[in-house]
DNA sequence: TTGTAAGCGTTATCAA
DNA sequence: TTGATAACGCTTACAA
């Protein structure tokens, strides 16, 4: 359909080098054939191809960016400023949807590879030795955002296990005497990279190890309302705070316990991870972590063009600062 | 990097026509001559580079997305089906993000035809002849998700106009006196594509002059909070209620309404349009209207697939179903 | 100022 | 069973 040199060349008479020095203004054009030439490329609205010109010169200068679970809104509010960082340097951003197959990542990490994306951002669900090779496999620079995956692939994130400790200390200097950390089932954890949620769990634990006095557990379930409730009824005597690894499980929480006539701060404390946008929209205001996303984005993507830039490059674990946010559920 | 059919064949000694044969298991070859050069494809992990397949055979398989908009969530959630009815066809999708600004926009759709997608699926902020002239002139068939261009592009929508007007009904049946509605500045109208608001307006207006007893108003402007302030004391003997273009507006009214201690709907009704997927976190349960996001993400694939395999294509405007969803604020 | 020729990696056709 | 050749659209080096 779209016109291509060889034709502009052909209805012009002349050769397709000449049409080419005039379309891109190099060597020099006699003047009569340069305004022939403009005039008809103009006319058919040509642009150059550039699967041909990225076959011929072997950069697509593209980036992949693979996206999971974009309901959950985790990942989705970097995404545009993935894509402002990459069109500074000059890269084109193509973003794909996993939506929480770890088959489905593969293929699609696979596509994007296929096509000859220079470079590729993930925040991988899956994880393991077989998966480190097969992204390593692939000879493309990759860069991991917060889910980790081998040391040989570099990682963008923040001290999430610090982050979880902090935030057990500032829920025992409000005074609670319980604190509960709700997190995804720790039984995928063999199969699924839930990396950020270990971390925290990590950081969780070292930290109420600091406080014999504080009473702890966790909820590592997919259904943990119940747990959540059972949680409440059976000591209402104990100042109970839940600490969530992730705001959409303190979002249910909170929901739960409005539906049931509870308060918050009042019946329990609540905090959550992440920072997601929607809880501009959610009152009481929800104390959480920010993630920093924007920082951890920019980051991943220009350590993904140091990458591509670069011969020898070693790959790194990146930290940046996170930020606990002390609003009104603590 | 990646190792070539070419390569492949000089480390077999063979020709590269016979290499294809092995890999695509098409014609005949040697069973010796076959597992020598399956097991060297194996050994170097080949792949076939998709951009040269592509610019043989003049398809690429491949479809291009551009969001508007992702933090306000209109539209992120069709990502997940149109990525999977693509991929049920055989395309693979590429998304591109555009964050409100009309030269991006068009910046991105070039981009996409540039890189010779074989459709493109938008949710224009664009509008106007220019506008429509251009995707025009990129030769490749296109489908625009509710709002529309021009007639001469395929549109997939849900009848927002009566939609508006059945909202209006709702309302009225349920004897509120006064109905205010919400939506953009009309102001960016000349430039920006607000169909959908328009169309929600033509209807709430259509429908108000039924009722000769309502009195009813518009509220068009980015800072609407204030106007919002001004109506409800103004009037308080009569029962009023925000018709809200937008689920967001609609969130933003109610934050509003809790931080002053009024309570949905015994002070003011709420209605909204979209059914974003955060309202399930948001209590009291706004009524609004589903525009059935998934039924026109899958319908839009499947006619922008229609156009690229038929010759001879004539645009559309496709009207799938909303649903009022009653909920708790009116 | 203009043109020829070779190449990017894949595929298709035709001949040996 | 195998290979040579041309083509997709663009780029570059070299020659006229």
């Amino acid at each position: 359909m779209a016109i291509t040199v060889n034709q502009i060349a052909e209805k012009c008479g002349v050769s397709r080098t000449t049409v080419l020095r005039a379309l891109n203004d190099r060597g020099s054009v006699g003047k009569e054939t340069r305004e022939r030439i403009l005039a008809v490329a103009k006319e058919y609205n040509y642009r150059p191809n550039l699967l041909a010109r990225s076959l011929n010169h072997g950069r697509t200068m593209s980036l992949g960016v693979v996206t999971i679970n974009i309901e959950n809104m985790y990942f989705v509010q970097s995404l545009n400023i993935i894509n402002k960082e990459a069109d500074k340097r000059g890269y084109f951003t193509n973003i794909v949807v996993c939506d929480e197959s770890l088959d489905w990542e593969k293929k699609l990490i696979q596509g994007l590879a296929d096509r000859q994306m220079e470079g590729i951002l993930i925040s991988p669900i899956n994880k393991g030795k077989e998966f480190e090779e097969f992204l390593l496999s692939l000879h493309i620079p990759i860069v991991c955002i917060g889910n980790q995956v081998s040391d040989a692939i570099t990682t963008v994130q923040v001290n999430e296990m610090t982050a979880a400790m902090e935030s057990v200390d500032l829920i025992v200097s409000k005074g609670y005497e319980r604190v509960v950390f709700i997190c995804p089932p720790l039984a995928v954890k063999e199969k699924e990279n839930i990396y950020v949620h270990e971390q925290r769990l990590l950081g969780f634990r070292a930290s109420v190890a600091k406080y014999p006095e504080l009473e702890s557990a966790v909820i590592g379930k997919t259904d943990y309302l119940p747990d959540v409730k059972c949680v409440i009824k059976e000591g209402r005597e104990k100042r109970t705070a839940f600490l969530c690894s992730g705001d959409s499980y303190a979002l249910n929480v909170m929901r739960w316990g409005q539906q049931n006539g509870m308060s918050i701060p009042k019946d329990y404390g609540l905090m959550g991870f992440d920072n997601i946008n929607i809880l501009e929209f959610i009152s009481p205001k929800l104390t959480t972590v920010s993630t920093n996303l924007e920082g951890v984005a920019a980051t991943a993507v220009s350590e993904l063009l140091a990458q591509i830039d670069s011969e020898e490059y070693s790959p790194k674990a990146i930290y940046l600062n996170y930020k606990i946010l002390d609003r009104e559920t603590l």
